[in-house]
DNA sequence: TAAACGATTGAATGATTGCTCAATTGTACA
DNA sequence: TGTACAATTGAGCAATCATTCAATCGTTTA
């Protein structure tokens, strides 16, 4: 039985002439399988309607968690589970201050990939 | 009964000066749900190890669906799945040619912001 | 110290997802 | 025309996810 052949050099199928060359090339360039969780993991985590409502909102202000359950209209459980998500992918950060929990964003990355991608996302508006 | 009032002004909690006038700038700066939604669904689209293995290995070469099956090690059918969802989603396009249909990356912008992130994961390794 | 409040947590649940399998489509070529 | 092959599709299923609910934690202040 040989079943798709994951580590093997060879293919199962499509004759054609670079084939095996681009195949090898690919997964040779490929990065290793933790390197490919870490990236799917942080765009997942942004990935979520919820998730990007929190990280617009404090695009440039620190909230806390009772902001942004008012500001989404979401329970401050649900709001706090989300949060628990972007902290853990060091996506937000936050500030303790007395009872409330400030939470802003980890990274001036984060920043520059969200605007990049409404960027991309405006300009190909109205396809 | 009022659980939360997602559209009104006021909050139910957090008392603190500034609390309202975050909220409703919060708010008002916030898009529209649909676009909320657009954003979303496009990193959701990236936050999956196959979709990325996929967008990675057609960075700088058009490859069949074949191709791909034999790079990632999964089957054809569940390859052919994930392009429908980068296909629908706009993050990569394809040309048929006999037998084979080849894809490649839609958009200059999607290398961008893949680089992006790469760019911001690397700088925070070691973490 | 007790009550109030902001926040977090864990269990439960309905919805969504990613894959496999089997069937099907469309193209090439014998 | 018929067979082979690349690709797609839909059903089905296990795993994961997002939210709610109830309980709890930690800090403030009465």
């Amino acid at each position: 039985m040989k079943p798709t052949s994951p580590d093997s050099g060879d293919s199962e199928c499509c004759n054609y002439e670079e084939h095996d060359d681009k195949i090898r090339m690919a997964r040779k360039n490929l990065p290793e399988e933790e390197k490919l969780l870490e990236i799917s993991d942080f765009f997942d985590a942004l990935g979520n309607p919820t998730r990007v409502k929190i990280l617009l909102a404090i695009m440039d202000v620190e909230l806390c968690t009772c902001d942004l359950s008012a500001i989404t209209g979401l329970s401050l459980s649900a709001i706090s589970h989300q949060l628990r998500i972007l902290k853990d992918r060091h996506i937000v950060t936050y500030r303790k201050d007395g009872k409330n929990v400030f939470y802003r964003l980890d990274d001036r990355h984060i920043t520059d990939i969200v605007n990049k991608t409404l960027e991309h996302l405006g300009e190909s508006e109205g396809r």
